[in-house]
DNA sequence: TACGGTTCAGAGGTAGGACCTCTTAACCAG
DNA sequence: CTGGTTAAGAGGTCCTACCTCTGAACCGTA
C-alpha cells in the first residue's frame, strides 16, 4: 500500500513556507535591535515616510507595526513630533493584568472579596518595605482623604488614590499593577451600580489613619490586621446599605 | 498679585478636551461591545470596508484598530476569510508580553514577593468558602504533586496546579483571574530564568498535604499562616540555590 | 461517482498619494 | 520681553486601487 510507505517516510522534509503580515516582521526587525542595544532608551527613530522606504514596505504596514509597539510599550508616538523608543517600566509590563480582569467580568461583591484577601497583605509588605520618600507620599494622600470627607475635593476618588498609596509603598510593580487594575474595574462598577458605593465617613478616616500608623511603624502583621478591619467595616457599611 | 489670585481660586472648571486616536476609540467600543456579551467568542466580524462605514472612519483606522485587538488576542483575522473574536484565557493574554519581560529582572523578582502578599490570603478564602465538590478538586491535586515529586509526571506544573487549585476553591473568579495570570509568568519566567526553578521535594509534599489539612479544617487563619510558611520555605530554597 | 480544475465573489493585505493637525523653532512686531 | 506669524517636520486620517488568499459553486473528465 502506498498509504503504509508515506507513513514509513518520517520526514516530509518540506519546510513551511510562511510569510505573515509584513507589520509583524517589521516588529521583529525592530525588537531584535532593541535587544541587541541598537535603539537605545530615548532615541527618536526616523519619520514613518522615510521607515517605510528604508524597509521597503508602505507606510501603513509601517504604521502598524509602530502601533504594535506602541501596545507592548516599547516605542512612543508623539503626534508633530516623531516616535521615540522607551523601555518600559516594570508596572507596564504587567499592564495585560488589566484585560484577564476584566475579562473575566467579575461581579461586585467578588472583587470587594478579592480586596479583603488581597490588600491586607499589601499593607503588610508596605510596611516591610517602606521608605522615607514613600512615607511621605502615604502622609499626603492621607491628608487629601480627610480633606476630602471634610467637604473639599472629590470623595469618590481620594478613597481609592489612598489605598493605590499603599500599594505604590510597596514598591513592587506586580502589586501594583493588579492593584490599580482591580481598582479601575471598581471604578468602572461604583458609577454603574451606585450600590457599590458608599460614603467615606469618619470611621473611615480612623481606619486609615490606623493602617497608616501601623505602616509606619513597620508592624506589617498589625498593618495587615487593621486593613482587614478596614475592609470589614466597608463591606458591613455595603451591605447596610442594600 | 495675579498669581495669588490663580491659586486662590480653586475650581479652573476647564474640562479637558483630550480625544486620542480614533482606533482607540474604536477599540474601546469593542472591548466594551466584548465585555457586555454582544460579541461572543466565535463571531464573525463585518468586513472591514463595512466596519468602516459604520463607524464613520477610514478604513486604515479600522484596521489599526483590529490589529491592536488581535494583538490582545481578541480577535482574530484570516486572509481571505474574515475577522471573529475570541476570547482568550489568560495565558495568550499575557503571551505578548512575555519577550518584553525578559527585559526587566526586577518586574521578575517581584513576582514572589507578589506571591507572598497574596496567596495566604487566597488560602484563607478557600477555607472559608470550601464545599465537598471543591475539596475534591483540591485532594485529587495533591495526588498528582505527590506522584510528581515521587517520580511520575511533570514535576514543574503540578506544583502550579495545585496552587491554581487552591485559589480555584475560593470560587471567586477575581481571585482566579489574577492568580491564574500570575501562575502564566510564573510559569514563563521559571523557562528562562533557571533561578526562578526549585525541586519540589518532600518539605514541599509537607507544606501541601498541611495547607490542605488548614483548608478541610475551614480554618482561614490557620490556612494563611500554613501558606505564608510554606512560600517562606520555597522562597529560603530559591535563595539558598543562588 | 469521484476527482481535479476553473471561475468568481468576498475579505484581508499592501501600496501610495493627498490632506489635516500638532509641535517646534525661527522670525517678526509691538 | 511678550505675543503673533510663518514654515518645516511629523504623526493622524482618508481614499482609491490593486494583490492575494479562502471558500464555494460549477464545471469537466475518467
Amino acid at each position: 500500500m502506498t498509504a503504509k510507505d508515506e507513513l514509513a517516510r518520517p520526514a516530509p522534509a518540506f519546510r513551511q513556507v510562511a510569510s505573515g503580515r509584513l507589520s509583524r516582521q517589521v516588529v521583529s526587525q525592530f525588537q531584535q535591535l532593541m535587544r541587541e542595544g541598537v535603539l537605545g532608551s530615548g532615541d527618536k527613530l526616523p519619520a514613518e515616510r522615510e521607515l517605510a522606504e528604508q524597509f521597503n514596505v508602505s507606510r501603513n504596514s509601517v504604521r502598524e507595526a509602530l502601533r504594535e509597539l506602541d501596545l507592548l510599550g516599547l516605542v512612543e508616538s508623539r503626534h508633530g513630533e516623531g516616535t521615540f523608543v522607551r523601555h518600559p517600566g516594570p508596572a507596564e509590563l504587567m499592564a495585560p493584568f488589566r484585560t484577564v480582569i476584566e475579562l473575566s467580568m467579575p461581579a461586585a461583591e467578588s472583587v470587594m472579596e478579592f480586596r479583603m484577601a488581597f490588600e491586607p497583605g499589601v499593607a503588610a509588605l508596605a510596611a516591610a518595605n517602606l521608605t522615607a520618600e514613600r512615607e511621605q507620599t502615604l502622609l499626603a494622600a492621607l491628608e487629601r482623604f480627610e480633606q476630602a470627607v471634610h467637604g473639599e475635593g472629590a470623595v469618590e476618588t481620594s478613597d481609592a488614590d489612598f489605598h493605590l498609596a499603599v500599594a505604590q509603598a510597596t514598591g513592587n510593580p506586580t502589586v501594583i499593577a493588579v492593584h490599580a487594575a482591580v481598582y479601575e474595574l471598581l471604578h468602572d462598577m461604583r458609577k454603574k451600580l451606585p450600590s457599590a458605593s458608599y460614603d467615606p465617613h469618619d470611621k473611615s478616616v480612623a481606619g486609615h489613619r490606623a493602617l497608616l500608623d501601623a505602616i509606619r511603624a513597620r508592624d506589617p502583621a498589625r498593618a495587615g490586621r487593621v486593613m482587614h478591619q478596614h475592609l470589614s467595616d466597608v463591606a458591613g457599611e455595603l451591605e447596610h446599605q442594600a
